[in-house]
DNA sequence: ATGGTAGAAACTCTA
């Protein structure tokens, strides 16, 4: 089973892109992140031509999340249980016998912000509520947008990024709280090139210069990281014209 | 210290 997570920053741009995504890598679920539509606004038609059922999670211009699946899901859940969230930000559902949960973190926009803070109290329920639901679902991968760099070789420049957005410490004790669960960080289970990032600021040529954070991640319960076979972020969407400025994180699990 | 880009929507906010 492959399964994989992209924010795409606007579906309704990155449409294309989405599209043959799928039919180079023929994901049985992708999550995804910053669709920024209406769920009335769905490019419903273009994905069930691609060949994928969906469920989604949309506002106007800001957050959505979405859930596609090449064969239907169930039991689908929206938002964070006992969490009110105005932001769409949490879908999940059953696919093929594994509980798939496709996550947008707040972005925090800077320490010490209201919105700073909304992230911090946002990860503490994500964290309470993943608690049980590992207890509930065996197999339970939980895939997004954390917008929280773990460690410092998942940064361009560690010492730079110290004490930042996306990097503080607190971010990266909240991130360290859901490793502690049992979650295990996908990517990291297998050897990956040095310098691997899965976002990259649309400004100062930072792609081209490899001035990025690796914020995109796939965690997997105990059980689906024993049968985890591959984890690999897909660079090449990000070369295209008018891309995403994350890239997609694409895994495997033995059925 | 600032601004650089992108997206949505509305002339600003978020990232």
């Amino acid at each position: 089973m492959k399964i994989g997570t992209w924010n795409v920053n606007s579906l309704k741009v990155r449409l294309p892109h989405l599209i043959d995504w799928l039919a180079k890598h023929s994901p049985d679920a992708v999550c995804l992140q910053e669709t920024k539509c209406e769920d009335k606004a769905f490019p419903a038609a273009q994905i069930e031509a691609a060949g994928y059922r969906w469920v989604h999670s949309g506002q106007k211009t800001y957050n959505g999340v979405a859930l596609l699946t090449k064969v239907d899901c169930d039991r689908v859940g929206r938002g964070i249980p006992e969490f009110t969230d105005a932001a769409s930000r949490v879908i999940a559902a059953d696919v093929q016998g594994t509980r798939v949960v496709s996550v947008y973190v707040p972005n925090g926009q800077s320490v010490g912000s209201d919105k700073y803070e909304y992230k911090l109290r946002w990860l503490a329920a994500l964290t309470a509520w993943l608690r049980t639901e590992l207890a509930a679902h065996p197999r339970l991968a939980v895939l997004g947008d954390y917008n929280i760099a773990p460690e410092n070789r998942d940064v361009h420049d560690p010492h730079a990024w110290e004490g930042q957005v996306l990097f503080s410490e607190p971010e990266r004790a909240a991130l360290r709280g859901l490793f502690d669960l049992g979650f295990a960080d996908a990517y990291r289970l297998f050897p990956q090139p040095d310098k691997s990032f899965t976002w990259w600021d649309y400004r100062m040529n930072a792609f081209r210069r490899n001035i990025g954070l690796r914020i995109d991640h796939i965690l997997l319960s105990p059980a689906l990281a024993q049968s985890c076979t591959s984890c690999t972020i897909d660079v090449e969407p990000r070369r295209l014209e008018r891309p995403s400025d994350h890239a997609p994180v694409l895994c495997e699990v033995a059925a």
